[in-house]
DNA sequence: GCTTGTGAATAGGTTCACAGCT
DNA sequence: AGCTGTGAACCTATTCACAAGC
């Protein structure tokens, strides 16, 4: 037994192997955004240690995630710091243009729309909208609200490839339909609820309430050995 | 061989058994999200099939995850909607008053402070500080901005016991230490850096640079089965 | 008959430890 | 001597499949 787990017997695999495990693309973002803080500071050589230290991870992991990329790395020196940053930039991606519609302009939406984070890495904010009549037409960051009735022409006329759902449960999904419909198939939602969406859409979601819930899972466990469970106190 | 995995061997185990998987910890709070929707809907049972289809996992997932609370199920029937809710945010910790001080008031913080989910899942707000001078005092919600000179008192006055950091990057790492030694130990990060804490602090961060560059990377993966790389185009 | 609860099987991810190269 | 690259071991998580109970 034990097949060797070779799957796909029609790529040449000239290319340095499509598919990377979703743990490790998470963590070469990490690793990039190191990287480009070493380039601007004029360092150019880089370990695997200082690397899985500023990412927070064990440097054996950065290895093997780095070595999924191919063998860039040099032994007993480290990787030098622009070639990399270009390599992983490479897989994940970086080189296109992404263009990013943001629907729903509430709190969230228009914090998004002004977040400079975006723009300086190659995601550009290309439109903005909301069902909202109040809100409609107004400036926010450098655009100009439209009218989620017209999503679909929006998308098609910014040319779009990126929707993040900046909206109320009650309408995330129907919108969301929508935004697969007009064929953009890259969404990131902050909607708190399960969307649903065809297998070749890719969605991420960002929950904020799950995040507070998982923390208070864990402050719990630890303020809580035993006794006392909720001390009124003066 | 194959030994029992038993490893706590002096806990009475009264309790329905501590330290749940961690992501079992985060499919509960989708659980308890959807649970209490039907609970508004006065819906009162629920098969494992239904929860999972809204919460977007495998049904088997969903009895699994439930089965580390004990048995709270009925064969044939499914889960009592009320009780397993209840079960949920017992085990969750969400029994305990949680009072979230955010630090940072820029776009994403005034966002944040505003955001009506923290409240209605038991998420007190009860602080929001920033560097700014021209911030510093401004109403935003129901709060007053204070200055993050005063965090420690702050913190201490308004028994904060989570902290969510609204940051950039280069002050995310001094503001989390301040708020460590000031005794909080459950902090929620939105700054694009990897912070380091002792072991005995929950940290939880939230990128969304991350998350963008994950959807780019699949998005690319699928619209370049081979061909052009990096097009100079027009 | 229908749905839970769960061992067994499988898949995925991390850590170890060391050979291989500079 | 130092650091990378990687098989092997280990641990975590998901899925399968079915017996147990209503």
């Amino acid at each position: 037994m034990t097949v060797t787990p070779v799957q796909i017997p029609d790529q040449p695999a000239a290319e340095p192997a499509r598919q990377l495990p979703p743990a490790t693309v998470s963590r070469l973002t990490l690793y990039l955004r190191t990287l480009n803080g070493l380039l601007a500071e004029g360092v150019d050589q880089v370990s695997s240690e200082s690397l899985a230290e500023s990412a927070g991870v064990g440097s054996a992991n950065v290895r093997k995630d780095l070595s999924y990329l191919g063998s860039y790395g040099t032994r007993g020196v480290g990787y030098e710091v622009a070639n990399l940053s270009r390599k992983i930039a490479q897989a994940l991606g970086l080189t296109h243009e992404w263009r990013v519609a943001i629907v729903g302009a509430g709190n969230l939406g228009r914090a998004l729309a002004r977040y400079a984070g975006f723009e300086t890495r190659g995601f550009d904010v290309v439109a903005l909208l909301d069902a909202d009549q109040m809100v409609i037409g107004n400036e926010i960051g450098w655009l100009r609200v439209s009218d989620v009735a017209e999503l679909e022409p929006v998308l098609e006329k910014t040319r779009a490839n990126m929707v993040v759902l900046a909206l109320p449960a009650g309408v995330a999904q129907s919108v969301c339909d929508r935004v697969v419909t007009a064929g953009v198939h890259s969404i990131l939602s902050f909607a708190p609820v399960a969307l649903s969406v065809p297998d070749f859409v890719n969605l991420r979601k960002v929950d904020m309430a799950t995040e507070l819930q998982i923390l208070a899972y864990h402050a719990q466990r630890l303020q809580v050995p035993g006794l006392e469970e909720d001390r009124p106190s003066a």
